[in-house]
RNA sequence: GGAGGGAUAGCGAAGUGGUCAAACGCGGCAGACUGUAAAUCUGUUCCUUCGGGUUCCAUGGUUCAAAUCCAUGUCUCCCCA
C-alpha cells in the first residue's frame, strides 16, 4: 500500500490541491509544514489527532517542519461565528514556549515560529509585496469570511488569511516547502498560500487537509465540556486519557483506530472483527488507549492508568488496601479531612460539589458512594472508622468521578 | 457626521409594571436501562441556616411595586453619508 492509499484508506485525506500531490507524497523527500496558534500553552487530543499525520509522512520519508503562530495568534483566525478574543502578547509569548517543548519531546521535529519573519514587515511593504496580490473579491469568497459577512468581521481577522499565505511563502522559498497539511477548515488559508506562491514565484506549492475527527454527533475529538483533554500529562493525566478513550461510543472507535493510530490495516480489521462480536469487552477501546497514552506519555504510565482504571471499576474496592489505594490512584483529585463532618460539608469544601443544595440533591439521587457503597443519608458523619484503614476513603461521584480522601 | 435596533442565567431565546428566581430549546449534572458505550426515558440546573437572600449591562431616578418606565454612561449590531 502506498503512502496516499494508506492515508485515503485512513479516511485522513479531504482534499488535495492537484492530483500531481499523489506522485509526490508516494515518492517521499517533500518538506512540508503544518501550523497551530499559540492559544493555550499545551496542545490538546484535538491537535494530536491533526499532527499525527506529520508522523506519518515523515515515516514515508518526508521532511516535518511544525508551525507556531507566534505572529498569527496575535490577531486570531476567523472562526465562523465570532471575532476571537484578542490575547495578550505576554499570553502568547507564555503559550509558544509551552507548545514548543511540547511538540518537540511529543512529535520530535523541528519548530519554527511564524513571529521570526513577520515582525519585520513594516505596514507599507506589507500592502505592496504582499496585500496587492489579493483581491478582496477573491478573499471575500472564502468561507470563512464569507459566513462572517452578515455577523461581522474586523480587519485584523480579515487579513489572517494573508499572514498565512505569508508563511506559506516563506517557508517555500527559505527552504523548499512544498506542502502545507491541516484541517478542512484551514482549506481557505492554504489555497490563498499556493496562490501568493504561484503568484510571486510563478511555482507550484501544494495543499492537502483532513476532515475534523468528530463523534457521530459531529462534535470535535476531545471535546469534554469545560476542560480539554491536554497532551501534557500534569495537565490532564493518564488516567483522565485513559476513561475519555474507554468511553468513546462505539459507533465511532474504528474510525478512530484507523486516524490515531499506527496500527495496520489488517490489525485494525482483526481488532474490528472482535469489536463487533463482543462489542461489551470495548478491546477495540482498550487498544486505542493503549496506542494513544503509550505514544504520548510512554508505556509505565499506560499500565498505571489501565490499572487504576480496572480496580475503580471492575473490582471490590474494599478488598484493597489502603497502601494499594494510595499507590495505584495516585492521579485522582484528593483532599484532606481532619476530623468528623457532615457528608454534605465535606462534598462543598473539598469542591466535589459546588453548593449544599448540590450536594443535597446528588445524596438523595443516589449518585454519591463512599468506599464504592451508595450513601443516600442526608445527615451522613463521615468519621475516621470510614476510612479504610483509618486512612483512606473513597468518594465517587456519578458513575465515573472519583475523589480519594485522606484522614490526618 | 446622521438615523434606528440590541444588551436577560453556560449558550440561544421569551418576557415590556405586580401571578418573575424569570417560559422554551440546547448544553451541563444526576437517576433508570446497559457494557464505565450509543440511543431512550426521568429528574435537576443562582445561593440558603429552607425563614429567606441576591439576580435580567452600569449608575442614578419614577413607583406601594421595575427585567419591564425615565435619565446618563458603557458595549454592540445595523442603515444612510
Amino acid at each position: 500500500m502506498t503512502i496516499f492509499e494508506d492515508l485515503k484508506w485512513r479516511g485522513l485525506i479531504q482534499d488535495i490541491s492537484d492530483e500531481a500531490l499523489i506522485e509526490k507524497l508516494n515518492q517521499g523527500g517533500l518538506t512540508f509544514y503544518i501550523g497551530t496558534d499559540p492559544t493555550a500553552d499545551s496542545m490538546h487530543i484535538g491537535h494530536y489527532s491533526s499532527f499525527l499525520i506529520s508522523k506519518r509522512l515523515a515515516r514515508a520519508g518526508h521532511h516535518p517542519i511544525l508551525l507556531i503562530g507566534g505572529a498569527t495568534g496575535l490577531i486570531g483566525d476567523p472562526k465562523p461565528t465570532s471575532e476571537r478574543p484578542m490575547i495578550s502578547k505576554s499570553e502568547v509569548a507564555k503559550n509558544i514556549k509551552g507548545l514548543k517543548k511540547q511538540a518537540e519531546t511529543i512529535f520530535g521535529f523541528e519548530v519554527v515560529d511564524n513571529y521570526e519573519w513577520t515582525k519585520e514587515i513594516n505596514v507599507i511593504d506589507f500592502l505592496r509585496d504582499y496585500g496587492k496580490h489579493f483581491n478582496i473579491n477573491y478573499m471575500l469568497a472564502k468561507d470563512k469570511v464569507k459566513s462572517r459577512i452578515e455577523t461581522g468581521i474586523t480587519f485584523a481577522e480579515f487579513s489572517y488569511m494573508i499572514l498565512q499565505a505569508l508563511d506559506f511563502l516563506h517557508l517555500f522559498t527559505t527552504r523548499n516547502c512544498t506542502l502545507q497539511v491541516a484541517g478542512s477548515d484551514q482549506w481557505g488559508n492554504i489555497t490563498a498560500g499556493i496562490e501568493l506562491i504561484r503568484k510571486k514565484c510563478d511555482a507550484t506549492a501544494y495543499g492537502m487537509v483532513m476532515p475534523l475527527v468528530t463523534d457521530s454527533n459531529g462534535v470535535k475529538f476531545g471535546k469534554t465540556e469545560g476542560n480539554a483533554l491536554w497532551l501534557d500529562k500534569e495537565k490532564t493525566s493518564s488516567y483522565e486519557m485513559y476513561q475519555y478513550l474507554i468511553n468513546l461510543e462505539d459507533s465511532m472507535i474504528i474510525e478512530y483506530l484507523k486516524k490515531l493510530t499506527f496500527l495496520s490495516k489488517e490489525e485494525i480489521e482483526e481488532i474490528e472483527k472482535q469489536h463487533l462480536e463482543n462489542p461489551e469487552k470495548r478491546e477495540a477501546h482498550k487498544r486505542l488507549a493503549e496506542e494513544i497514552i503509550t505514544d504520548l506519555h510512554g508505556k509505565s504510565e499506560f499500565e498505571k492508568a489501565k490499572m487504576m482504571s480496572e480496580s475503580l471499576f471492575s473490582e471490590d474496592i474494599t478488598k484493597l488496601s489502603a497502601k494499594d489505594i494510595i499507590s495505584s490512584l495516585k492521579d485522582i483529585p484528593k483532599f484532606p479531612v481532619t476530623e468528623d463532618i457532615l457528608l454534605v460539608d465535606l462534598l462543598v469544601s473539598h469542591g466535589i460539589c459546588s453548593s449544599k443544595r448540590e450536594a443535597r440533591e446528588m445524596i438523595c439521587s443516589g449518585a454519591i458512594s463512599i468506599n464504592n457503597k451508595k450513601e443516600m443519608n442526608l445527615e451522613k458523619m463521615v468519621t475516621k472508622a470510614d476510612f479504610i484503614e483509618e486512612q483512606v476513603l473513597i468518594v465517587k461521584k456519578g458513575k465515573k468521578k472519583y475523589y480519594l480522601g485522606f484522614y490526618q
